[in-house]
RNA sequence: GGCGGCAUGGCCAAGUGGUAAGGCAGAGGAUUGCAAAUCCUUUACCCCCAGUUCGAAUCUGGGUGCCGCCUCCA
């Protein structure tokens, strides 16, 4: 079996072959620290963990590096408004997006360059560029000469020549007056006052957003990757550029595969700051959406799909996860002592019929690029009689604690937690109470006797004031209540 | 105007030639003082038109609708 994904410059499903056998580098463009990551930083990054994760699983040793953009205008405008520095507003996002990323349980990239930290990188390959005809400088600035470089558009499939000039109304036009084409891009941007600023040969400023990337590949991994990644409203122009930069300086492809993610809509339009129709991943799981919840919603749909972000979709992403997570914290909690965590890939070999089919079923579905659709439903299906087990066991069934020592459940178990895993799913906690337990005792005592007495108001007063402190209560026969956390 | 993508049950969403995965919601049953939770069971011919084929959601052509990008963007 061979994994395949859909690269964006062939816009074909091709064979994944990494350019060393067993070795995979992948670089992931980053987010530019101006302020906190919402919903759609969190599906890309999400689907790109699983594609690093997925591959680790099938035995490649992968190399992940992803930037922070930390030299910005957006960065320079907070900083301003705020009455801080580039470098606060920056430090503060930056701690806060490693916050969100490990909360999602996104792991973190091997390496995380910045710009301010990546100047020489950048300094050196915009000389090279200069050197080979392909940038120019004027008044300060230096730009990449777009019609200089024969390949230009083969990302994004576009003839600039085709393209509407300003079509979304966003050039400055004093910037118009240097460039020699419409479509050259800064590489390097003179100093302006009160603005940090960088000696360079061609006097004082700070790198356009585009050379970035294309320096920090160089220095990171090389003048070719296997794998570049970023959301689908980076092809053009971000990736195209990117491309432009570096496969002009190195005369080599600059990534064998280009992946793009589909965007988070609202209401049938893109979730972007710019349109403030955001929720902020911290918002989200700051109002109760549990981390794993956030990411089963995204792994329901194909990455490269658009992603239409509502409540309702989320609500049902919420009562899923409870399930599949009611079958992990059953592995995880050792309810059986049978049943144990997994320690990295299980030999197909060595599983029961039934499984072993299982397991090949979610490698298939995700060599078909990624298909995490599919990939869940086979681990919906491996959790259905673990699911059970769990709420029997919770409730308290004698008989269910025979049935958790049985191996073929374990086994089971430990195959649907090694799989989920692969999709970055772990067993979550559920909100614990802050009532004691001897409190809610007493309180179930209390409803006890209000049944007793027929004052069934009474005793749904009871039972509704606890649910509102996440203390669900099971009514058994014999008169016998349990209770539960959720 | 150019480039790209999408259209599957009430909602979300897999499936790219052989007779529709999975999740949520709904319905029925078990259980309950009533519920909740849980368990079991259950629900679609795939935007429209034409064509290719023994056979199409799946291929071809033509429509219609929606989205993204065309120098802020994951």
């Amino acid at each position: 079996m061979t994994l395949r994904l859909t690269n964006t410059l062939s816009r074909h499903l091709e064979d994944f072959r990494p350019l060393e056998p067993g070795k995979v580098s992948i670089y992931c463009c980053g987010v530019t620290v101006y302020d906190l990551c919402h919903l759609g930083h969190a599906r890309s990054y999400i689907a790109w963990d699983v594609l690093r994760r997925y591959l680790i699983w099938r035995g490649y040793a992968v190399t992940f590096v992803q930037n922070y953009t930390d030299i910005d205008d957006k960065i320079l405008n907070r900083a301003a408004e705020e009455g801080s520095s580039m470098q606060a507003v920056s430090e503060r996002n930056i701690d806060a997006f490693v916050a969100d990323m490990a909360r999602l349980n996104i792991l973190p990239a091997d390496r995380m360059p910045r710009a301010t930290q990546s100047l020489g990188a950048i300094r050196a390959l915009i000389e090279v560029l200069e050197a080979k005809g392909a940038a120019y400088s004027a008044d300060g600035d230096v730009y990449f000469a777009v019609m200089k470089h024969a390949g230009y558009g083969k990302l994004s499939g576009r003839d600039l020549s085709e393209q509407q000039d300003n079509a979304a109304g966003r050039v400055a036009t004093e910037e118009e007056a240097r460039k020699q084409h419409p479509f050259d891009f800064a590489l390097w941007k003179g100093t302006k006052p009160g603005e940090p600023s960088w000696e360079s040969p061609w006097g004082p400023g700070r790198p356009g957003w585009h050379i970035e990337c294309s320096a920090m590949v160089r220095e990171e991994l090389g003048d070719t990757i296997d794998i570049h990644l970023g959301g689908a409203d980076l092809v053009f122009p971000h990736h195209e550029n990117e491309i432009a930069q570096s496969e002009a300086a190195s005369g080599k492809e600059l990534a064998r595969y280009w992946l793009h993610n589909g965007m988070v809509n609202v209401g049938g339009q893109k979730m972007s700051k710019s349109l403030g129709n955001f929720t902020t991943i911290r918002a989200l799981l700051d109002s109760g959406v549990s981390p794993m919840t956030l990411r089963l919603f995204t792994l329901q749909a194909h990455y490269r799909k658009p992603l239409d972000f509502t409540a309702e979709a989320l609500e049902a992403a919420a009562t899923g996860w409870k399930g599949l997570n009611a079958a992990l914290s059953l592995t995880a909690a050792g309810c059986s002592t049978a049943i144990t965590p997994a320690q990295g890939p299980s030999d197909p070999a060595a599983l029961p019929p039934d499984l072993a089919a299982a397991r090949s079923r979610f490698a298939a579905a995700m060599d078909d690029d990624l298909n995490t659709s599919a990939a869940l439903a086979v681990l919906f299906e491996l959790a259905r009689p673990l699911r059970a087990l769990a709420n029997r066991l919770e409730r308290g069934d004698g008989a269910a604690a025979t049935e958790a020592t049985d191996p073929a459940l374990a086994a089971r178990g430990q195959l649907l937690q090694e799989l989920a895993a692969v999709l970055g799913l772990r067993p979550e906690a559920t909100a614990a109470g802050t009532m004691s337990d001897a409190e809610i005792e007493l309180q179930i005592e209390a409803r006890r006797a209000a049944k007793a007495g027929r004052d069934f108001a009474t005793a749904d007063r009871i039972r509704d004031s606890l649910k509102a402190q996440g203390i669900e209560l099971i009514d058994k026969p014999g008169g016998l209540t349990d209770w539960l956390r959720s």
